[in-house]
DNA sequence: GGCGTCGATACCTCCCGGGTATCGATCGCG
DNA sequence: CGCGATCGATACCCGGGAGGTATCGACGCC
């Protein structure tokens, strides 16, 4: 199979409608339709069961797409991974670590330092994104290392090293009624009418429906939350740099949170590997 | 980046030489330096630096070489779990389990009955293979889940489940002087002058130099130590289908094996996550 | 029942992947 | 030091297949 073929099949699925699929990938439609039906030939397997209605993805062809992502990720990552890696022979190595925005609190900070410190340590780009994008920039080779948050986020496929974990408070406009209690439970959260948890966006872009306003970035979260639109539940360590108008209490039995330092299977690099060794020696 | 394009550097990188790469991919040689060539270009990168007499590999060449291998699994595993997907809609679901012949004692066993008896239990295939190919085949998609051993097997970009911890005993011809201790040290064993430890092939085929003979499967290396030719350290629980001309001694100081249950990630298969469930169930 | 939408088919063109022949560089050998 | 052998690169040709345009056939909707 080629990564052609993989790529169109990706975006017929993902559209499931070979017009906007040709035009997404650049080609005209008929090319299109009579790719996929190769490849269906191929396999000896039906991808898509299509009326002139509507296309709708088989068995087969649900695992193609989630594999087939999978895959083209990976190729990708060996070409990004490969290109650094020249530049890493004449120019400056570096290293691109991936964490959430507004996350991490002054562990982020305390790597770098302890990492730095090290013999030939390299510089560290430290890239900041929205939930849920660090795993796609780790499989796809744009980073080398991440911090991820469990549950939140997978660390499925990744190589994994615990750092801490810690609770979760529940942060409320300041003069919010329950802003001065000592504890809450997420029942307590959950109750609290007229303070939705906000939307954030999907990897394309779009946001699910349902109540709550949508956001797209810790600013504008802890903006809205300070205007009394909205409220979340957070790790602890966001206290640290919380404004002044706004408020954290302790949610007893929300899930906590694990901190862990995550890179890719196979990676030989020796800067992420001292990176790792500094972190687990935080 | 196609993957006809990486099936051919990697052929080059293995071989590092043109010529026999050519021959090896079924093409002849000017196409294959030509396409590398053009590889070399598009990424603006030298992966090979080539003389007249010798081709070694660069840093950023044996890069793509690892991510490469990678990514040619994933599209072949896209594949193959592809056409098993849609087996699975007509006529057998089947799963493959692979583990190492010979080992994981009577917890195959258990582990299928346990899994038959679950409602909606599909039919597992399972496949025994030698040290280090079960790897590649749930990474290719031959497989859908496997019983690996830390520390022997690596289960980098896995998920995993841990289901046992056991020590290792040193097996020993059953008339051998140590054969009657309570337990031995690591020291004890590779002092023991006479009985090397025996050679595994790698994945390719070809045996790693060095003392000790040469062997391919359990049956033999087991026929071995009864010779008195050979010795090894093995899970205990491979005491429980020993031959009655062997002994086993354990070893206090060897490193523990735990069995896991692994599986590639992404997997969503009901069939897997069932499996798993009766295992950590055990 | 006519029109619009959407995927499939027919047919053409041209690029690119693959083949053969050959060159140029390098090493071994007498 | 020169000859031949080896090996990768280059030159040139050919054929298949990827991509384009035009059009068909099926289906839903007003």
């Amino acid at each position: 199979m080629e990564t052609r073929e993989l790529r169109y099949f990706v975006a017929v699925a993902e559209e499931l409608h070979f017009g906007r699929a040709a035009q997404r990938l650049g080609i005209a439609q008929p090319p299109l339709s009579r790719a996929i039906g190769q490849l269906e030939r191929r396999l000896g397997v039906t991808l898509l069961e299509r009326t002139s209605r509507t296309v709708t993805l088989t068995e087969a062809g649900s695992v193609l797409l989630r594999e087939g992502q999978a895959a083209l990720d990976a190729v990708e990552a060996a070409e990004r991974r490969t290109r650094r890696a020249a530049l890493a022979a004449t120019g400056r190595p570096g290293l691109v670590l991936v964490t959430k925005a507004g996350a991490s609190g002054d562990l982020l900070p305390k790597l770098l330092d302890a990492y730095a410190a090290e013999p030939g340590a390299v510089a560290v780009d430290v890239l900041l994104c929205g939930p849920g994008e660090q795993e796609r920039l780790l499989r796809d080779g744009r980073a080398d290392v991440g911090l991820l948050h469990r549950p939140f986020d997978s660390t499925a496929g990744f190589d994994v090293e615990e750092l801490c974990t810690e609770g979760q408070v529940v942060v409320l406009p300041a003069g919010h009624p329950l802003a001065g209690r000592a504890h809450l439970r997420m029942a307590d959260v959950t109750a609290l009418s007229g303070l939705p948890t906000p939307r954030w966006p999907r990897p394309d872009g779009t946001y699910p429906d349902g109540p709550g306003p949508q956001v797209r970035d810790h600013a504008q979260l802890l903006q809205l939350i300070a205007l009394g639109r909205a409220t979340a539940v957070l790790p602890e360590s966001c206290r640290t740099h919380l404004r002044h108008d706004l408020a954290a209490v302790p949610v007893l039995d929300a899930p906590a949170v694990t901190t862990v330092i995550a890179w890719p299977p196979h990676s030989r690099s020796r800067a992420v590997a001292g990176l790792v060794r500094a972190a687990t020696r935080l």
